[in-house]
DNA sequence: ACAAAAGTGTTCGCTTTACACCCATGT
DNA sequence: ACATGGGTGTAAAGCGAACACTTTTGT
């Protein structure tokens, strides 16, 4: 080490998951320590030689057997010195998001202690987690206005109802099916697929599919994403 | 330490100023090492027990005898692990606006080695540090279209054609002068003072006064302050 | 009187909002 | 036939964009 520091550095990961109306968290159960038996983000510390992000992803597969979408670095808690009762840890938030498919965790990896809760129901948390989740979840919130993330929360194809949904849920309000619909069309950012999507009783569903690169080069075009509501 | 890491943090501070229609950064001339002579981002390790913003501050401090009226973290540079050639060093970048009476830098302190530079006539950078500059511009353009955080690089009492050409400077275009005046005065968070103001010939202005608690109270008043242009 | 910067309103077009009925299917 | 969710258009209001002359001072 360069320098003598008594501080280690550590990664957090909140994964977001959406599904039925409703979204969730990957919380991971604490084998040891004096928050045994408490649900805690999934993270750790960081490995000489590893880079921040390298770090997420390791922790992510090992304690979960997953792997993301989306992540994005989301902000790092260190102004609070005892965050963590046994010394000294600044850690790195990321957040993320999967779609449903990741939504069943394999149970053959460590992943046992690994489970979703409803981000409206979360149980008590270890250190500040439920402060790191508050922000990311605000954070979502905010994106989810001017950048097409609600995407990775979808399955790859997926009816227009699903995604006013998503909107719905997260933004907890809303929304006008019309103006919606109208705006989000009005981007062009969808492409219709041959399939309908058919469950229970009324009118099937036209599946969609995010055009990503017909996103990314408007982006360049300098086009913004942005939706408005009431 | 809890667990043995042989990877150091770090803090480093943009710190803006503007001044006669440029944007000017905080630079510190570095005194030893291979990087000796080139100029860096103020900043520094994290003590032991010391919070991020609390090392933020002191660096300022310590290194150019300044405290600042906006900080803010920006981004947590850990994903290349060899940004710093001496070892692994994770940096907390935090980026930080002061007005115009910060500008003159005390020659008494141990500032010598402190100087400001136009944002875009800087020298060549030690480290990661002019990624970390350019995101930083990044953020700051960003934020003055939704956040009222160019009243920070002003005088406590400006007039209106200050901050203008504040906005015009920043974001790199000219803007209309009606209707940007237009749009911040239907804010009303700005007080007119009893002053005006008077240099080299033209019409007089009058000052103005950022009303903060104004801002305040509309803000939890569900208000958000916001700027579109042509 | 002229140069220099401050101050001020109106019109036009686009975007946002509000709002309700028909369609396709299962039971 | 009815229940369920999918799919669609239009009018009014509000906001952003474009645009030029008058005022106050110094020289």
């Amino acid at each position: 080490m360069l320098h003598h520091q008594n501080i280690n550095i550590a990664v957090d990961a909140i994964v977001i998951a959406y599904k039925e109306q409703q979204l969730f968290i990957l919380l991971i159960q604490q084998k040891y320590g004096i928050y045994k038996g408490s649900w805690s983000l999934p993270g750790g510390f960081v490995l000489d030689g590893e880079s921040l992000s390298g770090a997420v992803q390791r922790e992510l597969k090992e304690e979960a057997g997953i792997k993301v979408n989306y992540l994005e670095q989301l902000y790092t808690f260190g102004d609070d010195v005892t965050r963590d009762p046994r010394g000294q840890v600044v850690s790195v938030a990321y957040f993320a998001l999967v779609n449903p498919s990741k939504f069943k965790l394999q149970a053959n990896t460590d992943a046992q202690d690994a489970q979703w809760f409803p981000a409206n129901d979360l149980p008590s948390l270890a250190f500040d987690h439920a402060k790191i989740i508050d922000k990311a979840i605000e954070r979502i919130k905010g994106k989810l206005m001017y950048q097409p993330i609600g995407f990775d929360l979808l399955n790859k194809e997926f009816a227009f109802s699903d995604l006013e949904n998503l909107y719905k849920t997260i933004l907890g309000k809303n929304i006008d099916r019309r103006n919606f619909r109208k705006k989000i069309m009005s981007f062009e950012i969808l492409e219709e697929t041959d399939k309908i999507q058919q469950i229970g009783s009324g009118r099937p569903a036209k599946m969609y599919r995010f055009k990503k690169s017909k996103y990314r080069q408007l982006e360049k075009e300098g086009f913004h994403f942005e939706i408005k509501f009431a």
